[in-house]
DNA sequence: AGCCAGTACATGATCCATCATTAATCGCAG
DNA sequence: CTGCGATTAATGATGGATCATGTACTGGCT
């Protein structure tokens, strides 16, 4: 931790993964949108409730499964619902809640722009990774999903920690 | 690639990267934000001219280091002279053109940001990792980079391809 | 029953990103 | 030197993401 800046292997690998990080969702995003006329937000949205049993869930279901904020579900599914993607009906077991349905267009869809996308993922992606380097990748995305879920430190905690011990 | 869909392994390692890579940035993110004042993306055009001879640089030069379009990068700059960070300035070498250069409220900001931003992807990511897994995150994220960089091919052009040449 | 902290969602404001369009200029072919 | 495609950049419109706030309901406690 000494030192301020990283090393040189390290500044390498995070530009590298900046880079990567910038222009691949650009390209799923692009793929999905010329082919199938979905965004990447709605085709995720699209997937777990094509997942879910009778193609509904309650929205802090969908949000706990991407990981999204509530407020961006919830306007996401508003733009959605517009587009005849998917449905709001009311949830008789919650009277706060609500679920979120996948209309028959919506289906239709995720149903199209499944396979491609797949497809598209596997030609960036895993077509060119071997067995190991798909294997070490994910481990250290697993690595740095820990990380964040640990109680976030801001920058300094070491010196802080020591002020408040001392 | 005879399947349609990924293989366990290949969707595990795509779903983990899927959540790294929504929550990485959210973080890098919220720390500058809330440490500096800062956003990501002003962070990086600071730090583009940060590291530029005479603290300038042509607009379109700061898109090619970063990626981005021009009319990202044109409305971010507009954002951040408001805030009083850079400031455009006339090109006599081009009369198109301009220059972005920082300004000494803009310096401030970026030295006292780059030693606290560095300090969190340490923690976050570097700290995390084995050199070895590093260096092949490393070499998976260049791959994915090559991919994207190979003329992008539509799903099914296998098809397509031997339809033409059928 | 009545209170109240916590949960589930929606909405408006604001900022960010992309697309389409416009405009000015450059450099070069004729 | 004139015309024209290519380059450089700004702008308005739209959709996306986040923050702050508001509302309605739940479930437990008294």
């Amino acid at each position: 931790m000494s030192d301020v800046w990283l090393t040189g292997d390290e500044q390498r690998a995070w530009r590298t993964y900046l880079q990567m990080s910038s222009l691949l969702p650009a390209a799923l995003n692009r793929q999905l949108q010329q082919d199938c006329g979905l965004t990447l937000p709605e085709y995720e949205v699209l997937v777990q409730l094509s997942e879910a049993p009778e193609h509904r869930l309650r929205p802090f279901q969908v949000c706990d499964a991407l990981n999204w904020e509530q407020s961006r579900l919830s306007h996401q599914l508003t733009r959605m619902e517009r587009r005849g993607l998917v449905l709001r009906r009311e949830c008789m077991a919650d009277g706060r809640g609500a679920y979120v349905e996948l209309t028959a267009a919506g289906a239709e869809a995720i149903d199209a722009a499944a396979p491609r996308h797949v497809a598209t993922v596997r030609g960036l992606v895993f077509d060119r990774l071997s067995d190991a380097q798909r294997a070490t990748f994910e481990e250290a995305c697993a690595a740095i999903i820990t990380a964040l879920s640990e109680p976030p430190r801001p920058a300094g905690t070491e010196e802080t920690a020591r002020l408040a011990a001392g």
